[in-house]
DNA sequence: AAATATACCTGACTGC
DNA sequence: TGCAGTCAGGTATATT
């Protein structure tokens, strides 16, 4: 499921391109994604070139004079490069044609993705409230620390809030997690100063490893030119229930934390 | 204010 | 083999 190394990946693996193209066309054939996509975007965006492709937590945003298009990979999404003729799938939703001839197809057969606009200058309110960028300056143990204060939560579930940081989901919290050798069950407000340093560090280095690795494919996730990514063979505890922890050989234990299945090991992490 | 539940959706899997 | 039922997951929003 794209978090954000693979959703990463994809804007690295289109960037080439559609950058600096031209929509031609634009053909929604579905418009009931998480939110209807909104009326007349096919006419906003035709005509116009591609000036920017950035991502903005899992947001990809498709930056033109006209506005900017917002897409998001839900749990099932993918973007992916093809020939204009090639037949659409069920589940193949919106193509934007190129011109340089190709055509950029969003396939998403659980529908939890979106594509959105937003007007030049406007922010939109879908990212209006988001934390720090887990990759960039801003975001350390000093930040979760602070923002912990008070907060009775289970600790991934903090990390899985996007007001607090984005880009961690449910595989690389897990991991993060056992990397940096504390319980997911933890309150957030009783991991110390010191350990919320570490676990800052071992969300940089687990979304980077997943990054180098292209990825994390479960089922169905590629990269945008059809490549899966590799990161799977590198987790530590997701999906992992009952086999041995890599650390100390005990069986990695699962259990549901706010409604979301959890991985990690009972020895390694307190 | 914070915590928890709910909604959206369908492919893959489980159990009968 | 088929079918009904369950689960998974991102995240905004409603409810407690």
């Amino acid at each position: 499921m794209p978090e954000l190394p693979e959703v990463e990946t994809s804007r690295r693996g289109i960037r080439p391109y559609v950058l600096g193209q031209t929509v031609l066309e634009v053909v929604v054939r579905e418009r009931r994604l998480r939110w209807p996509v909104p009326d007349g975007l096919e006419a906003r965006l035709a005509g116009e070139p591609i000036r920017r492709l950035e991502r903005r937590a899992k947001y990809l945003l498709f930056g033109t004079d006209a506005g900017t298009a917002l897409v998001h990979l839900g749990m099932s999404g993918s973007l992916r490069i093809i020939e204009p003729d090639e037949p659409p799938g069920r589940h193949d939703h919106v193509d934007i044609r190129l011109g340089n001839g190709k055509a950029l197809r969003f396939r998403d057969p659980r529908r939890f993705g979106s594509l959105l606009w937003a007007e030049p200058g406007e922010l939109h309110p879908l990212l209006a409230k988001l934390g720090p960028e887990p990759l960039a300056d801003g975001f350390d143990g000093d930040w979760l620390w602070q923002r912990a204060r008070g907060r009775r939560v289970a600790i991934k579930s903090f990390i899985m809030n996007a007001e607090v940081v984005v880009g961690v989901g449910n595989i690389y919290a897990s991991e993060a997690l056992f990397e940096a050798g504390i319980h997911p069950l933890r309150q957030a407000q009783r991991v110390s100063r010191v350990r919320m340093q570490r676990l800052a560090t071992a969300i940089r280095d687990v979304l980077n490893r997943a990054l180098a690795a292209g990825g994390t494919t479960l089922r169905d996730f590629s990269g945008g030119t059809g490549e899966p990514g590799y990161f799977r063979q590198q987790l530590n505890v997701y999906e992992r229930a009952g086999r041995p922890c890599r650390r100390c050989g005990k069986p990695v234990r699962a259990r549901v934390i706010g409604q979301r299945s959890s991985y990690y090991c009972t020895s390694c992490q307190a």
